[in-house]
DNA sequence: TGATTTGTAACACCTGTGGTTACATAATAT
DNA sequence: ATATTATGTAACCACAGGTGTTACAAATCA
């Protein structure tokens, strides 16, 4: 995952509209929940609404909405709709191609990093934002 | 992943010592492959000495060698090696206590991370040094 | 009309990373 | 012994990315 907070506080925001239950809401109140500025907020929904997993309204009265159910988010739409392309420290990295392990070590760690990103991704598909949702509605664990 | 290239370039500098097949090889050798200066090698290098993955002599005719077959090498080892523990981005992610939502999340997305990371890691434990260096050293596929 | 809210540009600040110079320390070759 | 070659590290600079902040236009509603 990268060093930026984008997806935290994507997950977060959203967990936050799930939880408001359909009702707009602003910025501000947001912002609060998440300890951050609404102008952050804003920047981050304005991805989020590009991808389709939010509305927005205008004007007083207005604020965001979940634009689909919460069983039909998983994180990894959300982690793809916030976070900038993977680059894997790769983009500084440009080995001497005149060197035989130069020339070819791109291209192989180019494929692990394929593997590891697809078995990352496939764990966040695995998780909707309606099982984080429960996660937070859940009382403490009964012992029995 | 994280952001900075410490990795890839690990892997390189392993792969280019296997390569070398034992030689001592010193650190401007090394950085003339991967392309960078030959203190960055060093302090990398000194990390994976560090994690008795490679052996190095001071002086004339010294250098940096594996101290470890390439076999016994996995991504994983040179990944743990060279990488700071992962923060996924919550360094600066503070939610507010107050709110029922920030109260839990920080917790739900441990969980949520620590099963990506799980997942990444497993992908490179199964990769090694000596396929690495395999790879390098593979003739164009054949077609039939 | 006035209040509220989004959308976004612009900017400053901080941090992490990588490149560079410098120099002490150690080991070898002659 | 001495010159040579290397490592080990500190110190510093430059750059880029991320975050917080102010400011303001545009839209919406009471």
């Amino acid at each position: 995952m990268s060093a930026n907070s984008r997806f935290a506080v994507s997950v977060h925001m959203l967990a936050y509209l799930a939880h408001r239950q359909g009702a707009a809401v602003p910025s501000t109140e947001i912002a609060a929940s998440v300890g951050t500025n609404a102008v952050v907020i804003r920047r981050l929904l304005s991805a989020l609404v590009k991808a389709r997993l939010v509305s927005t309204q205008k004007g007083a009265t207005g604020g965001f909405t979940l634009a689909v159910f919460p069983a039909g988010i998983s994180l990894l739409a959300i982690y793809r709709a916030v976070e900038p392309a993977p680059e894997h420290g790769m983009r500084r990295f440009a080995p001497n191609h005149q060197c035989p392990v130069g020339a070819k070590i791109e291209a192989i760690l180019h494929g692990v990093f394929v593997k590891t990103q697809a078995a990352m991704e496939q764990e966040l598909l695995q998780v909707t934002l309606a099982q984080i949702h429960q996660q937070l509605h859940a009382v403490c664990p009964r012992k029995k």
